[in-house]
RNA sequence: CGCGGAGUAGAGCAGCUGGUAGCUCGUCGGGCUCAUAACCCGGAGGUCGCAGGUUCAAAUCCUGCCUCCGCAACCA
């Protein structure tokens, strides 16, 4: 770490193409949570998030909706916006990819570069497919084919800008070497040098000139600069680099910690080291890969409709059971299953009885008992040294993991000192205590102690639950928390004035509950058919030019070193045997197949996969369960045309 | 033999620099009555994927195998 105490945390940028979910959430509320902490210890701290703008894809949508790319985003962005802020993220700065000055340092950035001496005009490397308008590697065009066309692939000639990544390769690798730590989990940097950086790196295609939507190179306006040199430099333009007053930048770089999903580990780990080398700019410390919040049966994705809403579930239950939940779940690097009875299950077990019903008890005791207000007539005894070494060892764990990024672990450390709490209540008996006078000062010596935990315990979980820790001094008469300190001496309160409040995390009835997530769930009535009027309608025509055939297997091997692939071997009607690679080996054995009759789009253009020559494709169906259905036909010979 | 991760009580996980298997939820029984039917204590429940090996001793080290999940290359 730095000397200077400041402290520089990034989110990922986000793609506005469609409103975000679940997984972006819970990147962005560890970035808050850790940010929080930092504020707390005294950091003066730079939480950074924002938006990656440019591309096709966008572009496209926008030319759907029927606006220009910047109305497009400017819409999807004002609701990024409103979710953060619903969140209570605390980020200093949210920068757009097409903000001016953003623009503006992309474009310093890339004349830097070429200056350098490390972007060049692409005339050797590359392979480019011209219908696909896409790049390939050689490896990935090994046999001189477009891997998604067929197609040949031509040599990338005056068609892009391409900068001189694989001269990096060394450095990359004696950097890891020398900062161990700066990829975590270490797992994901074995991954990435066995994966990318032995087998020889690429350079690195830059620029665009299929599309408009983006920044135009500086030196050849027929251009626009291409995602990683747009998006991955906002962790610096951000800060004023390569503008008039770069002040930030010299303030907080090099970041402590670009937070990221897992899914975008090498454009952190690779390219971006890369570029900043390049720019003779210092490394961050830390790229700290996260894992995915998965849903019961599998990967989040919108086609399954079964992306979770966060708005749903933080109107619904709140914000700081929401934050609490996923940083809670899911453990260091590792992904985590999201499902509504988890939630509720932690709402209710974590934080409704362990955490919420400490405070109601002990506020309702202090009441009770002694009026709302403790007398400094206090007596210690038994169990109070306990009480607080428990709360120091919470203290010292609680910090050490938190330090880490290990934010589930951090709270575990923090309801462990919870429990013991709730212990301290049953041990010292306060109602017992409070049917005999002359234990007066010992019933005030435990509601004092009571009170204090509850306050230090404010201060653990101000990071997580920011409204929560409010909620609960209030309830105690305390101002929120100031300074992480304040939970660094147990018995530094003078005394207690409670105040009875809302009950704050109340409990849930899960079947209730459950019931009507259900119910919400399907709320947008029919998203199949939402889905199928959302596909742009085709003509008589275009539908003409897909020939369907009826073919038989006559035979069906795997292909070798595919997972997915069967090589089939049909009649179709010509005579000539057709090969036919289908995805459907993990749902069909060749003995299941062979001499059934199927549908066959025999003129689709011929592609290479795996090794295997493709003539066409059999029509087969997803079924709900995630797995494929073949469409088998009977009755009709070979050859015969179906439509 | 492409790279990496994982297989431990009903579920989700920890333990993996070797020494009688632990946590959370659930479940069963008890205690308490301040509290949000919450809290506290205790029990049941695992031959730690399989098979070998090293060792006085292995979930933990070694070898082989099986299964699952990511990444890459192929879901035409």
């Amino acid at each position: 770490m730095k000397d200077k105490k400041t402290f520089y945390i990034s989110t990922p940028i986000y793609y506005p193409s469609d409103k975000l979910h679940i997984g972006h959430t819970y990147s962005t509320v560890q970035a808050d949570a850790i940010s929080r902490y930092k504020r707390l210890r005294g950091y003066d701290t730079f939480f950074l998030t924002g938006t990656d703008e440019h591309g096709q894809k966008i572009e496209d949508k926008a030319k759907e909706a029927g606006v220009t790319p910047k109305e497009y985003v400017d819409r999807i962005v004002d609701g990024i916006k409103d979710l953060w802020k619903l969140m209570n993220i605390s980020n200093d700065k949210f920068i757009r990819t097409t903000d001016e000055y953003h623009e503006k340092a992309v474009q310093y950035i890339f004349n830097k570069m070429y200056e350098k001496g490390d972007i060049y005009k692409g005339e050797y490397e590359g392979l480019y497919c011209k219908p696909c308008e896409a790049f390939w590697t050689d490896t990935q065009a090994a046999d001189g084919l477009c891997p998604d066309c067929g197609r040949p692939v031509i040599k990338a000639k005056e068609e892009a800008y391409f900068f001189r990544l694989s001269k990096y390769a060394d450095r990359l690798l004696d950097y890891y070497a020398a900062h161990p730590g700066f990829i975590e989990p270490a797992h994901r940097e074995t991954e990435m040098v066995n994966n990318f950086i032995k087998p020889g790196l690429q350079d690195l295609c830059i620029s665009r000139s299929t599309f408009k939507w983006g920044i135009p190179v500086p030196i050849n306006p027929d251009h626009v600069i291409y995602v990683w040199l747009d998006a991955l430099t906002n962790y610096i333009t951000a800060l004023g680099y390569g503008s008039q007053d770069d002040s930030l930048f010299r303030k907080f770089w090099p970041a402590d910690v670009h937070l990221i999903g897992k899914d975008i580990t090498r454009f952190h780990t690779v390219y971006w080291p890369a570029f900043l080398m390049s720019l003779d700019v210092p490394l961050p410390e830390k790229v700290y890969c996260h894992g995915w919040v998965l849903l019961e049966g599998g990967k989040m994705s919108k086609s399954k409709g079964n992306v979770v809403d966060p708005v749903t579930l933080a109107e619904r239950y709140g914000v700081d059971p929401l934050r609490y939940y996923l940083l809670r779940e899911i453990a260091f690097g590792s992904d985590g299953v999201f499902s509504n009875e988890n939630l509720i299950n932690r709402i209710n077990s974590d934080l409704a009885n362990d955490l919420g019903n400490l405070v109601s008890r002990t506020v309702a005791m202090v009441q009770k008992y002694f009026d709302g207000t403790l007398p400094a007539q206090r007596e210690q005894g038994e169990f109070d040294d306990d009480l607080r070494a428990v709360c120091a060892k919470s203290k010292e764990e609680a910090e050490k993991y938190l330090d880490n990024l290990y934010f589930s672990e951090s709270l575990s450390a923090i309801w462990r000192f919870i429990s013991r709490t709730n212990k301290y209540i049953d041990e010292t008996a306060p109602w017992a205590l409070a049917k005999d006078e002359g234990s007066r000062a010992r019933l005030a010596g435990v509601m004092y102690n009571l009170c204090e935990s509850i306050r230090i315990i404010s201060v653990f979980i101000a990071p997580f639950m920011p409204e929560t820790s409010v909620k609960i001094r209030e309830q105690l008469g305390l101002g929120p928390v100031s300074s992480w300190d304040e939970c660094a001496v147990f018995g530094s309160e003078e005394t207690f004035t409670v105040v009875k409040g809302d009950i704050i995390f109340p409990r849930l009835d899960p079947e209730k509950e459950l019931e009507e997530l259900a119910s919400l769930n399907k709320a947008p009535s029919n998203p199949l058919k939402e889905e199928i009027e959302g596909i742009a309608k085709i003509g008589i025509d275009d539908f003409g030019k897909v020939d369907l055939r009826v073919a038989q297997i006559k035979s069906c091997v795997p292909v070798k070193k595919a997972k997915k692939l069967l090589e089939l071997t049909l009649d179709d009607g010509t005579g000539e045997d057709r090969t036919v690679a289908s995805g459907i080996a993990q749902y069909y054995t060749p003995d299941e197949l062979i001499g059934k009759k199927v549908i066959l789009v025999s003129n689709l253009k011929p592609a290479v996969l795996c090794g295997v020559e493709s003539r066409g494709m059999i029509l087969a169906a997803d079924a709900s369960d995630g797995g494929v259905k073949v469409i088998f036909v009977d009755g009709v010979n070979p050859g015969t045309k179906v439509r």
